[in-house]
DNA sequence: TGTACATCAGTGAACGCGCGTTCACTGATGTAC
DNA sequence: TGTACATCAGTGAACGCGCGTTCACTGATGTAC
């Protein structure tokens, strides 16, 4: 992705760095990351990323906030948009869904600790927990609107986060594909009839 | 783990490369991993493990083809010592947890396609399949109970993968005791109530 | 409007490192007779 | 039971590589006067 460049000056190099690095991921997974190879896809001297990012880590974990709040922004467009308690709720799963589906790098990234936790600055933290604020919200109120009993509240909140924590993981990881094709059917499909299942069972509960 | 060797021979160098590496990968990560490392934390030359493992790639296909046996065999206990359709899914989802928390080096290893997919054989792919079709068949078994609908098997199937995937993985990657900090209470707890949660709602099904 | 100068954001060479893998070799073990 | 020999499973040095990071430098840009 190294547009050519015909000053000596870049530009946005920060901005072209991180692309690069999503692509990357994407393509040839986390391991292919080195700062000397973002600096090289995207046409630079070794030396430049250096100017914008103080070193390796800190550039997976600028992505990995990044991605936290792009996954909150799509969390909140999600809520705007549905209407109801259940419905809501379901949307917000499928956001989830098609956030790490249309972002596999950010996902990636974002849930591995190795590479970023302890990097992750206080705002990385601060938009992760936006994440789930959003998540705690809708559950509260279902609660308000009496289709979730308010004792279950939490324990709902965690049920829905690792239900669709785990379809997005298997999603991107191929695992999905592979157990669809055995039955005949794509993992698209696969995936909106499961979030249909999760809205008969929350609907059931109304 | 390098027990101190008196003969020049090893007599079980395979196996201890082994378990350094799943050692290391709890303890450092993946990335930690390399044949170097491991063959001096097995307290070996460098050119040892090649009399066992062709390259660094064999040496995590192996690994993680042995995660889905044991990972299978655990199920296969769990189904074994269930009573009942329900109470059965619900043990093979507490075992996939369990799996996932006793040997999250395993598991990490297992579902990460760019370590281990390409260089995975035959054997891998089974034992994979294998997994898949033990939770195919104890849904198999509701359905025949009538506790789940004929047409709704594999959607249930998936549904409760993702779920129990998903718990998994943000409980070894340590999402889930940084939410249950939030929320005063530990993550076992939580996992413990969520699966009580589960229980009910296929229960509720029947 | 020009000009001097500070600052920003690049270049390119170099460092030391750990890596995967290979080479030639050797100590230990097993087997045929 | 001994002995010759094949084979197995180690050692240790060496290779070339890409990496993170640093150094000294330089072209481009912005600003004070």
């Amino acid at each position: 992705m190294p547009e050519s460049r015909t000053s000596y000056h870049h530009g946005s190099l920060r901005e072209t760095l991180m692309e690069v690095c999503l692509d990357l991921i994407e393509t040839e997974g986390i391991g292919a990351v080195s700062l000397r190879r973002v600096a090289r896809d995207a046409g630079v001297s070794p030396r430049a990323p250096y100017n914008h990012f103080p070193d390796r880590a800190s550039l997976l974990a600028a992505l990995s906030e990044r991605g936290f709040v792009e996954l909150a922004r799509e969390l909140e467009a999600a809520r705007a948009g549905a209407a109801g308690p259940v419905p809501t709720l379901v949307a917000l799963v499928r956001a989830y869904l098609g956030f790490a589906r249309a972002r596999p790098a950010y996902f990636r990234l974002m849930f591995r600790p190795e590479l970023s936790e302890s990097a992750k600055g206080p705002a990385g933290h601060e938009a992760a927990d936006a994440v789930f604020r959003i998540v705690g919200e809708v559950v509260e109120s279902c609660v308000s609107g009496q289709v979730i009993a308010e004792s279950e509240a939490e324990v709902v909140t965690i049920a829905l986060w690792g239900f669709g924590h785990g379809l997005a993981a298997l999603w991107t990881d191929g695992q999905l594909a592979k157990q669809a094709a055995a039955l005949d059917r794509t993992a698209d499909a696969l995936v909106d009839q499961t979030l249909a299942l999760l809205e008969r069972l929350l609907g059931a509960g109304r």
